[in-house]
DNA sequence: CCTACCGATCGGTAGG
DNA sequence: CCTACCGATCGGTAGG
């Protein structure tokens, strides 16, 4: 369930219901193609409504952006407190990675996070960009640690935006019912990964 | 340089044109925030001039992603022909689905194609996957010819998705002047794939 | 291929 | 939070 950082759920709030509709239609239809009228018929107000909560669309979709790398994040930061070994951290992080990706209602916050930032303001772009440097500084010490051999800092950044890259694009294929679960796509990463550590420590 | 299939340069035609400034407009803002405006205006012609070469703005999308992915096929099917060996085969598959990427004037078809494949209307769709079954069935029987004993087919179907992934997330972050070129790019997800096949197949 | 134009719809506002 | 509304801009058209 996604919180806000004030531990009230977002629905709760009528600024949090705008901001759920917004994610899950920015996300299905994109955002400029979703309308503040598609919003706000979702919700069940006026449209005229939107701006007692937020100043501009876009300033929604900055809300959206930044709510949704706060939640993954965090995450992130739950699993480097339980301070697993490496092997189990990769797997771990990835597993959790997919479910963000594709377990409601995050993965509408994620998603619009992932393939919309294009439109963000300038300032929600800082603040996400801020956070995602966090979340990816977690996976590059996870991997450094994989190794035996110190991996080199070209190398080390270029592996994690790959696997990035190999679980965020799972969204354009991905559908519960016909394809593997979560648990099993994590591990066919991993079994492509950890294979390719050992060797490169050789 | 990307050609038509007879041979003529697209930008040779005034219909060519508006395609090669459509689909940088349409990679650099976004389908939907792309004017018509802006495409004539790029082109240097009148807006409602559009219309004498496609019958609607979603049809010049529907053309750019075409164009797009024909032009990755057919590079596909030249390697084919040259019947290289496995690994060889991967390796020349990636580097040239990089440079589809990232290569002027092509990216710009193919990222649009990429991004942009739900605002095509249901035949374009239609047709942009026929000629993408094709693109996937090429890389399955080059990693079907890597592995030493045979790849289920579940395990095959996802490995292609997730290289098509870490490659085609790079037009998120991949930068010319201060990442690794392309050569450097797929060597180092070959180094990640080819040892991971040989400890499938022991 | 251009000029001139149009209906629809958009994000956003004023006043209550 | 709603009603009533507005200026701007959009994709697209008619006629030449």
């Amino acid at each position: 369930m996604k919180k806000k950082s004030n531990g009230q759920y977002l629905e709760s709030s009528r600024r949090g219901e705008i901001l759920v509709a917004a994610a899950e239609l920015f996300r299905a239809k994109g955002y400029e193609a979703t309308t503040i009228r598609d919003i706000t018929t979702a919700v069940g107000i006026a449209s005229g409504s939107t701006f007692c909560h937020f100043r501009s669309k876009r300033e929604i979709l900055d809300a959206v952006a930044i709510e949704g790398m706060r939640h993954v994040l965090s995450g992130a930061e739950a699993v480097v407190r339980r301070s697993l070994a490496p092997e189990e951290c990769l797997r771990v992080l990835m597993r959790q990675h997919i479910g963000f990706l594709h377990d409601p209602p995050a993965r509408d916050f994620v998603t619009v996070l992932l393939y919309e930032s294009r439109a963000l303001s300038v300032a929600a772009q800082k603040e996400v960009r801020l956070l995602m440097t966090r979340y990816e500084e977690i996976w590059k010490a996870c991997l450094q640690g994989l190794a035996t051999v110190p991996v080199g800092p070209v190398r080390e950044s270029l592996l994690h935006r790959l696997l990035f890259g190999a679980l965020n694009w799972s969204v354009h294929w991905y559908s519960p019912g016909d394809d593997p679960p979560p648990e099993v796509l994590a591990e066919e990463l991993a079994g492509l990964v950890l294979p390719a550590m050992r060797v490169s420590a050789e």
